[in-house]
Formats: structure tokens, C-alpha cells, sequence
DNA sequence: TTGTAAGCGTTATCAA
DNA sequence: TTGATAACGCTTACAA
């Protein structure tokens, strides 16, 4: 059994509530008997034990953060930025995966409930109207990163979907592309998906370029939905010189087929990725790709949270601003 | 406020130990009394206070979990595999990240200490002789995995980096190399570092192949890594015809150069990864690598865990066999 | 079938 | 400067 404050208080021979004091610093006791508690707390062992303090506190100093899968690769910055922001601040962070899909949502929340976290961050998943009135009743602050829930006031802070690819899509057209494919995108996804759509479309319409539907590949973010989409587009003798792709890890997909069918990346075609995730780097070539600023959202997030668990007060949705890296995987029509 | 079961009783006219016996279905009341609890304790959106559980109970169901930077792409699997087995046996798992070189592990242990976790696991991270003896007077059931701690007595679930690595090299042997460097290896790692250099000098050895120690290029298994020993690699005209890479990234940042310098891969060189990573199968080649079961090995890792803390058993090191993949980036030398 | 009450480890109020 | 003690939400003998 791990020593408490009884222990200490017996063994010092002062009460409870004084070993309390001493422990948290908080003064209105003498140098003698402070020396003499920190003393045998340490010989003891002794470690507070959280879960009784936040049963009398009413305060967890804890956040919850719900994600989908692990694998996906560019997560891993929104979760440092949170981390490091909870940490400076005292708090410590409870994560749950949910899977893909949010399979495993309802159980995270139930989790996150009965753990009484302080606040909740939950990102990349879409709610379905159930999430949405659990959430409700949970009465947790709640914050949604890269995500949102239309047709509530849950507050989120995301970058503008459709802007990032309207800007993807017209740096192509810049760049004298006119033959502009689009992989790996979900339709019936109306956070990350419908509005990339229309900004492809948009993009196209404002620059007098007839949109062909047909150049719209579906997929689901992933690695084989690229290597779909670009086969498709070959065999379909597809006439484009590019293609803007809904993930990096999607792009990847559309290099490879590229590679394997004998075009040249850019010269042949090009390719612009979403994320900026790590492996963006490490391609052949290097894509240039929408970058989120993942860490910056954790941290900005988790610190509006924060704030709204300390006043109480609701916090405001953002929209965060994204930036085109320019690397290797784009080329100019002459 | 939440609903305590306190509301509870008060709403129905019973006991809390009632109301405790009906939400935890423990039998011997009426039907009447049991519906109308359930029943209030529905409107009055009751979820248990788990912290409070706890208290009483002395155990708080839950696992922490330690491991890296987030950053690197295979650590999924192995949480994914833990969360899972923890799920199923109705545990959950509150993950900390102590940052690349562990830097953070003494808060992490705090932190899990403070919050009284059943059982801990600790992968990918080298400790520290500090580390070793706060884990040690921590007392609770502890599992490293995908690492050891020599000389202590602390068990461990990886994979023997040795055989790995002269797996890999027999392999490249077999297929007629025998200029083959290694590339990204810490040699101040006693545990990812060292045995693998061993095993590929042995490797080389065992077939009367001369080693060259020029043909070793340190690193840190990063991207950079493997780009900065196959740069070197090239410019000191090293006639290798192979390269084995201790990380899968490691090996992209390899295939990058070659791709830059001209050279083709495998044709020109062959290369082999390690860790089977996601994105093993999206580089260009796809890559032959040394896989490690990460998923398996969070789910074995986990199941131990649970079965120590219910027995008070310590718990069986174990090494795991690893394979190696077959991809397209190893050509055999005719 | 149900209730009373002690206890889990800690904080915080009040009194001394 | 210190100590009693109630309280946090819950479980669990023990009694009824």
C-alpha cells in the first residue's frame, strides 16, 4: 500500500490537516514541523492521490481528448500542441481513440464523463445527431479541432476548408495548369469534403474553366484512394496535367501510380497534396501541399479551453488561417 | 452539478445503497424499485463518478501508457493494440507522451503515480538509471515493450534486434550483395543501436564477407538520417551495392538521395527498412523491410499486464519473432 | 428486500 | 501555528 497523509500525520505526530498544508505549500506552519513532514513523506514514499483530491476539489485538472485511429500520421502534432499546453497549465490529458469512423465515440465520451474531465477536445470527427445530444447532456466544456458540427454552437477552430482548396486548385491554374484532377475526395463528408469540392469548382468557374465531373475521383483520405483515383484517370485517358489530392497520404498514392505507369512527377504531372503531414517531405518528389498549422491548433485550442474552464465562459470558433507550401511536385505550363 | 446517487435516492425514496446496488445490477431488490431508479437516474442524466469509484475500491481501472514523441508513424499500432485489450476488459488508458529522448518520463511517472494507474507500460523509450529507480519505487505492475532495461529485472515484450538485423543482412547476402552499408544507427544505444550493428558485422562475418567500418553510417533513425548516410555513402564513392536502414524512414530519406543522385533503387542499390511502418508501402519503391507485429505485440503486452495486476504474478519477459517483408526494394545480384 | 453507517484520501472550515 | 471534523461520491459490511 502506498503511504497517505495518515501515515505521515502518525509518523509526525501532527494532524492530517497540517501534513495537508505542508505538502501544497501553504504556509501558517513552523520551519520545524515542515522539515519533519516533507522528511518522512519522502521516506515514505508518499504520493498524493489525485482521484481523492478531485473527488473534494470537483476539479479533475484533466482534459480529454478524443481522436480517430492513430494511424494517420499528421495527428500527432494537434496532440503536442495540446500536451504542451496542458502541462505548462497543471492539467493532464486523457486521450481515446474512436476509430475511423467514430465507432467508438459514444464509449469515449462515457469514459470521458465518468472521468469527470475538466474539458473535452475532440478532433477530425464528424458527429453523427446522437454524438451531438450525448455531448449535450454531458455538459463538459468542448472545444472541435479540424472539425465542426453543423447546425450547432458547439465551438470549433478549423481552417476554412473551402478556401484551402480553392487556393490549392487556382495555384494550379496560376501555374498554367487548366486539366486539373481531384482525388480521393469524400462527397458525403460535409466538413471535409463538400467544401473542397466547391472550392475546386469555384476555382475552376472564376478562371473560365469548364469543370468536368468526371475528373472528381472519390476516395477516403487514403493511400489507396489515390492509387485509385490516378488509375482511374489514366485508364480513362484523362487528358489533366494535375491533380489536387484531398490528403498527402493520398498524393502518395497518385505518385506511385504515376511512377509505376511511367509519368513523371512533375514534369508529366502535377501533384499537390493536404497536410503538410511528415511524410510531405519524405516523397519523391517533395509536395508542395496545404499545410494546417496542426501544432498551433492544439495549442491555441487547448488554451481557449482552458480559459473557458477557468471563466466559464464559451468559446469562440476560429477559423485558422492555412499556407500553401511550395516543394517539388509542381511544375509550370509553358 | 452532475447527479450523484445521493439525487438519485432522494428522487425515489430509497437508500444510496440502493440506488448503488441497482446501477451496478447486483440484484436483491424488487423490480418496482429497480425500474423507478433506473428511471430517475435516466432523467436526471446520472453517469458514475468514476474518481469516486476509485477511492473506495483502491484500484482505478486503468492502464497508463508512456511512450515518445508522437511524431513517428509506427507507435499506432501498438497502441491500438493495447487500447483494444484494454477496452475488451473494461480498462482505459491515459497516454503521455515524454518526448524523443524521454525527456518528459519523470512527469509522465508522476503523473500516472498521482493518478493511480493499475498498471503501466512503457515502449520505445531507453531509461535512465533515475528513471529506473523512481519506476522502482513506484511498485506497480510495469511492462516495457519495444525496449528494455538492462540490468534490471523489469520485463520486456520486443523483438531481438540482432536476429533482426542479421536477418536482414543474410538476406541481402543471399541475394548476392556484398557491399552493404547500414545506415542511421545510434551506436550509443545499448538497445536499438548496438545489437544491430552486431548483427550485421555477424552477418558479414558468418559468410567471410570483410566488413567495412566506413560502410556504418550513424544517425538517429530519422528521415534526415538516411539521407545524410546515403549522401555520404555516394560522395566517398563507397562501392556499395546494398543498404540496410534501421527505420523505415530512415530508408526514405536513402531512396530520396538515390532518386536526386540518379540512382536507381533496386537496380543500382537495393534497401532494406525496418519497422514496416505505413508508409513502407507508399514510398517509391515500395520497401522491403524488417516488420515487427507492433499491434501484437499491445495486445500481448496489454493481456500480460491485465493478468499481473489480477494475479500479483510478475511478468514473463518474451521476445517476439519479427519477418521480413518482401517488397521491391532489394534486387538480387546475378 | 432494504437501510445505516463506516470508510476510501484528501481538503477546508472552524475553533483553539 | 495547529487540530477536529465534515464533506466529496461511492461501496459494502452489517443489521433489520
Amino acid at each position: 500500500m502506498v503511504a497517505t497523509i495518515k501515515d505521515i500525520a502518525k509518523a509526525t505526530g501532527v494532524s492530517t490537516a497540517t501534513v495537508s498544508r505542508v505538502i501544497n505549500h501553504l504556509g501558517g506552519y513552523s520551519k520545524e514541523v515542515e522539515l519533519k513532514v516533507l522528511q518522512i513523506a519522502k521516506e515514505l514514499g508518499y504520493r498524493k492521490n489525485e482521484n481523492a483530491i478531485s473527488l473534494v476539489k470537483n476539479t479533475t485538472k484533466t482534459i480529454g481528448v478524443i481522436m480517430p485511429d492513430v494511424a494517420t500520421s499528421f495527428y500527432g502534432n494537434i496532440v503536442n500542441g495540446i500536451e504542451d499546453k496542458a502541462y505548462d497549465n497543471g492539467y493532464s490529458v486523457i486521450l481515446t481513440h474512436a476509430g475511423v469512423e467514430g465507432k467508438r465515440l459514444q464509449e469515449s465520451l462515457n469514459l470521458m464523463a465518468e472521468r469527470r474531465v475538466d474539458g473535452l477536445i475532440i478532433f477530425s470527427l464528424n458527429l453523427s445527431v446522437q454524438d451531438i445530444s450525448t455531448i449535450d447532456s454531458l455538459d463538459i466544456p468542448l472545444l472541435l479541432l479540424s472539425t465542426k458540427a453543423e447546425n450547432t454552437k458547439i465551438p470549433y477552430i478549423k481552417v476554412d476548408d473551402y478556401s484551402a482548396s480553392y487556393a490549392a486548385v487556382q495555384y494550379l491554374i496560376k501555374n498554367g495548369h487548366t486539366k486539373i484532377g481531384l482525388a480521393g475526395v469524400n462527397p458525403g463528408d460535409p466538413i471535409a469534403g463538400k467544401p473542397r469540392i466547391q472550392g475546386y469548382l469555384t476555382a475552376l468557374e472564376d478562371h473560365h474553366i469548364q469543370a468536368d465531373l468526371n475528373l472528381i475521383k472519390q476516395g477516403d483520405f487514403s493511400f489507396e484512394s489515390g492509387k485509385a483515383a490516378m488509375t482511374e484517370l489514366i485508364e480513362q485517358n484523362q487528358a489533366i496535367t494535375a491533380v489536387f489530392c484531398v490528403s498527402d497520404e493520398t498524393a502518395l498514392g497518385v505518385l506511385s501510380v504515376c511512377y509505376t505507369r511511367g509519368f513523371n512527377v512533375p514534369n508529366d504531372i502535377s501533384v499537390v497534396g493536404y497536410d503538410n503531414s511528415s511524410v510531405s517531405q519524405m516523397s519523391i518528389p517533395p509536395l508542395t501541399t496545404i499545410a494546417q498549422p496542426f501544432y498551433d491548433m492544439g495549442s491555441i485550442g487547448c488554451e481557449s479551453l482552458l480559459i473557458a474552464i477557468a471563466t466559464g465562459k464559451k468559446i469562440d470558433s476560429q477559423i485558422i488561417p492555412f499556407k500553401l507550401i511550395e516543394r517539388n511536385s509542381v511544375t509550370a505550363m509553358l
